[in-house]
DNA sequence: CGATGTGCCTGGGGGC
DNA sequence: TGCCCCCAGGCACATC
């Protein structure tokens, strides 16, 4: 389930091997994997790899631009071998990137620069961004009595955050993923909006999060590491802090972390 | 309008 | 060993 993190990591990397290069055949193995014109894009070369949000674009010459976005477990592999989940194959000048998607949740579009604004324009502020400010989380939690988990994973609220990463963030903040939103005054929303950064930007240092489905790699085929700084998600024991035994519930469908003594 | 529910998808794992 | 069912969950879309 790549976050921003992992789209972030992938995104640096695909930067620096792919500008330049120019993109030679798209092969669709899985129809509904790439949609639009595969030929519109051949022949045009890479200018530039850019994230918004867990979308990733491929910016080519002209008013072209590849849109990606993995879901819950695509992948984008440089120089990756065809394999039994490839969805689709670009051929380039130098090299060659595979699509890989065992369940089909993502997608890759071909989309003018006016049709990828449109599909940025209603989305917050990623996490990361300045514009994410402690002022801009108070409202956005003062304005809905939703647990407070459901709004970090919202993407029309905070851009970027996924369940692995509002697991942590709330751990680290001490608040229980169930508290309403709009309880949360004050000093939480300073620590909240400190452990929010915090937390992503030591995913996107250690290169991501591969969790136990090892789904996760980037554009070299290789894990991230921010797995071994887990302290709550997918933890089956008890909590680094006081001892406690970690607790897993459901909350809007999702898998849910956290220490009953210290997160309140 | 906001909140909630459902479908998309496949493979791994538990129960029997 | 095999079969069935559940689970993982980001997001679009439908419904209340």
């Amino acid at each position: 389930m790549p976050e921003l993190p992992e789209v972030e990591t992938i995104k640096r990397q695909l930067d620096r091997v792919l500008v330049g290069q120019k993109i030679k055949l798209v092969e669709k193995l899985h129809k509904k994997s790439f949609q639009g014109e595969s030929l519109k894009v051949m022949g045009k070369k890479i200018v530039a790899v850019k994230r918004k949000a867990k979308m990733i674009w491929i910016d080519l010459e002209g008013d072209l631009n590849l849109l990606v976005h993995l879901k819950m477990t695509g992948q984008l592999i440089y120089q990756g071998e065809v394999g039994k989940h490839t969805r689709v194959v670009f051929e380039l000048s130098r090299g060659r990137l595979i699509f890989n998607d065992l369940r089909k949740f993502g997608w890759i579009k071909v989309v003018t620069n006016q049709q990828l604004q449109e599909h940025f324009t209603k989305l917050p502020p990623d996490v990361v961004d300045r514009e994410f400010t402690v002022k801009y989380l108070e409202k956005i939690l003062a304005s809905t009595g939703r647990a407070i988990k459901l709004v970090l994973l919202d993407q029309q609220k905070t851009g970027g955050i996924g369940n692995i990463y509002a697991n942590e963030v709330l751990f680290c903040s001490g608040i229980d993923p169930r508290r309403p939103a709009n309880k949360i005054i004050g000093r939480e929303v300073r620590f909240l909006h400190k452990y929010v950064r915090q937390v992503i930007n030591q995913g996107i240092k250690a290169g991501g999060t591969t969790a136990s489905d090892e789904n996760f790699v980037n554009v070299f085929g290789k894990p991230g590491r921010f797995q071994n700084q887990l302290l709550v998600y997918e933890n089956k024991t008890v909590c680094r802090r006081c001892g406690a035994k970690i607790i897993k519930i459901k909350l809007g469908g999702r898998g849910t972390y956290f220490c009953p003594k210290c997160q309140k």
